[in-house]
DNA sequence: GTACTTGCAAATGCTTTGCATATCC
DNA sequence: GGATATGCAAAGCATTTGCAAGTAC
């Protein structure tokens, strides 16, 4: 759990598709650029809306395809943060867990380790290895409790 | 965290909506009573099929209101078991986790406590009180590793 | 050249909504 | 009696899919 991801490049990831046996196609590359370029935590339309900024023919049929090849590529973590859809984030940034209020629904980020222990007790008690990775935590925040 | 929901029973259940303006109907009555009468995590889908067997004239949109009511009155969870939808399960037999292998799909049940030490942590450090009832761990059991 | 990708449009599937009717209290 | 809840059908919305055309390698 504490193994921290390499820190991504463009290379980097082209490298893994690659090796995947994916082609590198301009949408491809336009998307996995804006995610590498911004710090927040994208959903399909919002990441569709950007690169059809620089790339107009984009589809969100390929939005939605990359978005799944990514993830399955292990390059982008899916979240769901609370907007009803799943937010995407590079895995090397993913170095962190949300606390997300349910009263005002602002969000804080809480370090990776928190959950360093759990993952080990579940690890040694059921040989199951947990991802705990990039987890939404909801709860309430001291204002609103 | 670690205080535990009284048992529910029809009687309890019924008292909750009352208190909070709710009518008491038939539909909402059968959806509660195979809700408590069961010990699976059941999707809005599952629970229109077998209320139907009992009443057939219930509709998919009665379902899904009383469920969302059944959440908001805080007698059912709402979770993500990585059945492409939501599962609802009595918030007093909620005491526990899920370990959903990515591999095999396979599920196993741990114990309520386990977050505990985390939850403990997250208030003391935030002050946050994150609500850690009934998770859906994903990761990787022995077998598929 | 060939298998992989894309764009388009249509289909899908879950969920929500408007509204007239029924019903709980 | 009056506010609530229901059923139905239609709408909504995010996502997926089939397929012909395009493209990476």
């Amino acid at each position: 759990m504490a193994d921290q991801a390499p820190k991504m490049t463009m290379e980097s990831a082209v490298e893994v598709l690659k090796r995947q046996g994916c082609r590198i196609t301009p949408q491809r590359i336009m998307i996995l650029e804006y995610l590498l370029s911004t710090d927040d935590h994208v959903t399909a339309e919002e990441l569709y809306e950007q690169v059809k900024l620089m790339y107009p023919h984009i589809s969100f049929s390929t939005v939605y395809r990359t978005l799944e090849l990514l993830r399955d590529a292990g390059l982008i973590t899916q979240t769901d943060l609370g907007k009803g859809t799943w937010s995407y984030h590079p895995i090397d940034r993913a170095d962190h867990h949300h606390l997300i209020c349910l009263g005002c629904g602002e969000m804080w980020e809480i370090p990776q380790d928190t959950f360093d222990e759990v993952h080990r007790q579940i690890m040694e008690r059921y040989s199951f290895d947990a991802l705990m990775v990039h987890y939404a935590i909801y709860g309430r925040c001291e204002r609103c409790r």
